[in-house]
DNA sequence: CAGGATCCTAGGCGATACTG
DNA sequence: CAGTATCGCCTAGGATCCTG
């Protein structure tokens, strides 16, 4: 089983660069909405019901650390910020998709699967 | 956005369920490594390098419990178990393929994207 | 409106020891 | 070999307050 080096970071299979990136409770669900349009820091807020504020900040840097989204900030006030997501980001989203999809599969078969 | 209520729980969406399912640092890798062949338990210890005992043991239960693997045990001595991916399992391989080869294009073009 | 800084605790997790 | 059980650390993350 060979080793995966990326950024400094030693991961054992793509998977898990893959988990690292984009994995956690909340970094997919947000990029999940971010496809069709922009979206405001309370937008995002409210619509993650279960989100704390300090934890959406920091899963918001993370991603846009790893070019996944933009941030950008319209100079006036009171602040106005759009987080957008990147054309590297939206690589992610079949992969998200394929996920969502077997959501709803095992939902639907989990108890009647033989 | 509707609700999605499953076992009890409440989840915002599919991906959340999902993340539910086989989210979290070892449960993907472990479904990964049974495609193809049973694994036992020792040497999924060895191949996940850094997972402690611990966290192996509770994450295959819950995979057990999510039904996506099945636990055999022989009655010999010493102890011999098998962990087998289920058919309901292998239903999320693909998904885990997905962003298995996200990892791949991720690290590939994560640097030279626009 | 967006988000930085601080404080603080529950519980996730590793380490270790023990068992059939 | 393949686990359970127990202890205790430590940090992830919630709550709260403050700012441009």
């Amino acid at each position: 089983m060979p080793e995966f080096v990326f950024e400094g970071q030693t991961f054992q299979s793509p998977v898990e660069l893959a988990l690292h990136a984009i994995g956690g409770k909340w970094k997919m669900p947000i990029l999940w909405r971010l496809n069709q349009r922009s979206w405001r820091y309370n937008e995002l807020h409210r619509d993650l019901k279960r989100v704390s504020h300090k934890m959406l900040t920091q899963q918001l840097r993370e991603l846009e650390e790893a070019r996944l989204l933009t941030r950008t900030v319209h100079p006036v006030v009171p602040p106005h910020v759009d987080y957008t997501i990147s054309a590297l980001g939206r690589t992610a989203l079949p992969a998200i998709e394929a996920l969502r999809q077997w959501g709803l599969d095992y939902r639907a078969t989990r108890d009647t699967a033989p």
